[in-house]
Parts: structure tokens; sequence; C-alpha cells
DNA sequence: CCATTTACATACATTTATGTATGTATACTA
DNA sequence: TAGTATACATACATAAATGTATGTAAATGG
């Protein structure tokens, strides 16, 4: 049952989404590639055809998202307005995270649904990958602010930097831990804003 | 070939800590008990003997470390100034995380060689417990600051508490997985003081 | 000092996921 | 339009981990 290119493209994106949805629930390690198979109303033969294996599978359905997420990016340009900058970063993340079920799905297998090893060479880290091209972005945004003055003279930009994103990170994981804890769009962004109103220059 | 208790007890504690090492070393659900066993020099059979299951094995881990952790509280008496009491806290917790071996390979354990899956039930949630616990006894302390009048106005002490929450966690999370990004407790208490320095009202 | 547990080791049965090999209908291509 | 490669399904072989059942030497209690 040879099925045309686009029928084929299609299930590969249904394994995808199966893949997504049993990682989310049962974890990755946990989760069979019989199950995922199943739930994609195809057989494991399907599987193996489009992905070598389950960290395989796993790379693409991330890779899948990686593009969406790179997306939400300091916006290099505005640089007339660093801490506008930074709060709209925040926010769209955030927001991202909180109302976008596929990217709150993805955060969650990453955060809570998988085992992260040391050094798993071939396979692209790509959490900590995204991680470093951020942390540069806000380096450089805080450099700027300090360098108009906007930056409080006893924080050293990169420390603000680090300070914002552990502040953004904490906040993801416990609001993806704890979703009842507290409203990780709404009430996050305002944290964020008491963490930059706390930064700048009096 | 019967031992003594304290033989016993000895085992015991020997399965506890080669399960600690080869859940550090390969992850909780790579780990196999013929792995652990065979790190604390013994076989299945006395893993069996002791702990139930995997489950119990990792619960019991956790247990053995859990009054250490809780150790790091909260001063409830110092509450003549709360924001030098949340600072000793954070600086308490990040040094323990830090400088103490064990503590550190817990943290990494639970927070990357784990996947926590939702509600597994008759299983204590000792994360969120602990969290939850810190939670409010950093509430009660930014709501005595606000009655000092210490917190600035725009911040409600709830939203203080998670937020100053949030960015410790936060802390960790990135120390742990990105141990060369930045020193855990040198940087980490750094950090921590610029966002209590803008909490403190002017 | 003897009977009984205890604290394991050993052996075995079962399950379960994985990887691969093979079969096959059909879309594509020359 | 005939041949070939494709996109799977099916069948099988293997491995590995688990749980349990059984064996046993020695510590403990009376």
């Amino acid at each position: 049952m040879r099925r045309t290119k686009e029928q084929t493209a299609e299930t590969r994106e249904a394994l995808l989404d199966a893949a997504e949805q049993v990682f989310f629930d049962r974890g990755v390690a946990r989760a069979t590639l019989e199950e995922i198979a199943r739930e994609a109303g195809m057989t494991r033969g399907a599987l193996y055809w489009h992905f070598t294996d389950k960290e395989a599978l796993y790379a693409a359905m991330l890779e899948r998202v990686r593009l969406p997420l790179l997306e939400t990016e300091l916006a290099a340009s505005d640089l007339s307005d660093p801490f506008a900058a930074l709060e709209r970063f925040a926010d769209k993340a955030l927001e991202r995270i909180a109302h976008n079920e596929q990217i709150w799905r993805i955060h969650v297998i990453i955060m809570l649904r998988r085992e992260r090893l040391p050094g798993n060479p071939g396979m692209i880290d790509i959490e900590r990958q995204l991680r470093g091209h951020i942390a540069a972005a806000l380096g450089d945004c805080f450099r700027r602010a300090k360098v108009l003055g906007m930056l409080r003279e006893s924080i050293p930009p990169e420390r603000a930097a680090r300070g914002f994103q552990s502040q953004l990170i904490g906040l993801i994981y416990v609001g993806i831990q704890d979703p009842d804890a507290f409203r990780l769009h709404a009430d996050g962004v305002e944290m964020i804003r008491d963490l930059l109103a706390g930064y700048r220059a009096a």
C-alpha cells in the first residue's frame, strides 16, 4: 500500500503528533514505540521507516518546533529602550508557553518528562543551544542598557542577563510543575517587571 | 550468611549510596537494579529484601536527605530584618547545593535524571511538598517586610515571594544544567541580592 | 544450645521492548 | 506501461530487566 508523497508527509506528522502526546502522557523513557505508532494509527513499521529509533524521533519532534521557538527573540533592532524590549521578550515567551498548547507540551516534555543525561553524543542538545543563544542576546541588551545609563551602576550587565534569564526559567519551571500556583503569563510578567524595575537605574 | 543488625544497616546505606551514584550516572529510568546492587557489592536479592522495587528505593534515597534539606529554613525567629533573613536563606541554600556533594547529586537526580510524571499515587511528591512549605515561609517573610514598610509599595508580598522563589529555583536549575555558566554560589547570591534590592522600598 | 528467623544469594520464569528481516501493494518513473 | 523503488505491515529473533521462588548460613531469642 504505497502512499503518495503528500500522504507520506501526513503520516510523518501524525507520528510526531503521536510522539508528542505519548511522551507527554507517559514520559519519554516509559513511552514505547508500539504505543506511539498505535496512537498515530500506524504500526512500528512506519516508525522505523521514518525514524531510526526513539532518540531520532524525539529529536525530530523538537526540531519541528525549534523554529517557532526561535521566533521569540529579542528584537535586536529596537535598541532605544532595552528594558522595554526585555519586557516584551519575556511577555511573548510566557504568553506562548501559557497559551499555545503545543509549545506548552513540548516544554513539559523537556523539563519534566525527560531525563537529560550528560553528553549524549550525536544528539544535538537543543535546549542548551537555545539557552546559550538567548543568553548572548540578553547580554547584548543589558550592555546596551548600561551604555545608555539605564542600568543600575552596581549591577554588571552579564549578571543582570543571567539573573533575568534565571528568573524567567524559574518562572517557567515552577509554572509548569505547579500550574495552580500562579498564572504563568499574567503573574509571570508582573514578576519580571518587578525584577526589571530593580535593575533600572534610579 | 546472616549479618548482624549493624551490618544490615550498613548494607542498606550502601545500597542507597549505590542508588544515588547509579541514578546520577545513568538516570533513574536507565538504571537497573542489577547495576545498583553490583555497585554496592551485593546482589538483587539484597535490594529486593530492603526495598520492594525501584520506586521504593528512589523514595528511600530521597527520604534520607529530606531532613538535611529541611534544615535550610528561614529562621522564623529573626523577624526584625526579613530581607537579611531572605538573603541568608538563599545564601545557605545555594552554598549547600554548590558545595555539598550529596545534596548536589540529589538535586541533579531530581531535576535532570528523573522523569516527573503527574500524580504518581502512593509516592510522596517530596519536591512539591518541600516547595510548598518554603513558599509559605517566604510569604510570611515578605508580609512581615510589608508590615515593617520595607517592601516596595507596588509589589504585593505574595508576588514577591513567588518571584524570589522562582529566581532561586531558576538559578539552581541553570546552575545544575550549565555548571560552567556561572558560579552557582558566589554569583547566585549576588543575583539574589540584586533582586532583593529591587524589592526594597526606597 | 536448639529452633527459628533473618539477610541475603542463586536460579528461574515471565514479560516486554527492541531491531531486523521479509512481504507486498502501489505510486512513481523512464 | 513495465519495472522499480517506496511506504509501510507483519513476523521473528534477541536481549534485557523484572519479580518470584527457593536455598542457606549464621545471628538471635528462649
